[in-house]
DNA sequence: ATTCGGTTTAACCAAATGGTTAATATTTGT
DNA sequence: ACAAATATTAACCATTTGGTTAAACCGAAT
């Protein structure tokens, strides 16, 4: 009886939460620090964007530092599971990869600019990862490993580093989106024909890279 | 006669403007721009890292702003010369494949942050772009394009669009470098091990590319 | 009605920051 | 030798910025 009453009260606060100003705060912060980066971005344009005083971002996450702790953690978070998930799941290589492709893309149409905020933060704080990969939901290559390792020894592809084969089928993935501006440049083509070109991408990379290790 | 003494005093003049103060300005903001990125540099530390008083940077580079702008385009043009010359060389498409990335991986050893200090900049300003592609040195793919078209024709290689192709050297030679910190992460590898990898991505990551697309 | 905990705000503060100025030192042409 | 131009510096300035504080607000339990 009192358990039931608990559990209501619990599921008040947790909907007050997730609804209400500190949450807001974050949702904020992730917007203007995404855009900006940590040193780019300015507590009264969060504040602002939250629509709330500037105190509060101190009353709920003390300092700038801490703020974007959260919002870098939380950003991270949304790319780790799915990725950690695909990489390990029970399906043969090949499917493997285009799942993966697939995924990805999926995954950056609606969170744009995501990866692009990840990479460049890390690179401005290396130390940073330290802390990622003691997380709970950090991506493990092992059993990557093992199966393209078992994909040689079959002859199913070629002989290849699976750490090299990793870091290519990353690369050929994050890499457009990162460099889309150079990208753009380079190609000569303007957002609405790039976006064509990362279209027509779904369906090849997945191909090309498995062409790259098929026997 | 005169012309002598002239030729000497302009050798002087370049000398001194190239050892002193202007050029060990742009030296000094291109380590500061490249570590910490326009937004996180600061004008102080510039001038400490140059050894002068501050108020030189406005002397001679008259707001922040147009300092950067000059690291960036200082920045921009050790690379893009050079990419282009190898893009446009007159040898086969897989030759090409392979001098673009021992070429590429060449200059990253020697300039380990440029690369990555271009996109992450271009990525804060995507505008930026525009004064590039005007430039006199900024990479043209149109000669790759024909190249690899005939190419497709020939049937020396699939068909492929030559733009995604352009995209997936681009992106296997750079984002392993852009991607570093995550990268050792997920890996689980130290900079040692790491900087072994890359070592071995020299011979290998042209062979995958051809692989990809040989017939 | 009052008290009490958590929430929110306006006003404030010290340090940092990009930029300027006026005076001094150095170089250069005559 | 000297005057004009150029280079360099110390001190200064206005604004911005992250962060604090004390007071007000508000919903709920007594």
């Amino acid at each position: 009886m009192s358990t039931r009453w608990l559990n209501y009260l619990v599921n008040k606060m947790k909907k007050t939460k997730d609804t209400s100003t500190e949450t807001g705060i974050l949702n904020a912060a992730k917007r203007v620090f995404i855009k900006k980066g940590m040193t780019g971005a300015r507590m009264q344009e969060i504040a602002d964007e939250a629509g709330i005083n500037k105190a509060m971002l101190h009353y709920y996450y003390r300092s700038k530092e801490l703020l974007f702790e959260a919002v870098f953690k939380n950003a991270f978070s949304m790319l780790a599971p799915k990725l950690n998930k695909v990489i390990n799941a029970d399906v043969p290589l090949f499917k493997k990869i285009e799942d993966f492709t697939s995924s990805y893309i999926s995954f950056v149409v609606k969170h744009p600019y995501i990866p692009t905020f990840v990479i460049q933060e890390l690179n401005r704080n290396p130390d940073f990862v330290k802390n990622l990969v003691a997380e709970e939901h950090f991506p493990n290559i092992e059993v990557f490993k093992k199966q393209v390792e078992k994909c040689i020894e079959n002859k199913t592809i070629r002989p290849i580093n699976p750490e090299q084969l990793f870091i290519n089928i990353l690369a050929l993935n994050i890499f457009p989106f990162i460099g889309a501006p150079l990208l753009m440049g380079f190609t000569g083509t303007n957002k609405k024909q790039y976006k064509d070109l990362m279209k027509q991408r779904k369906t090849e990379v997945a191909q090309f890279i498995i062409n790259a290790i098929k026997v």
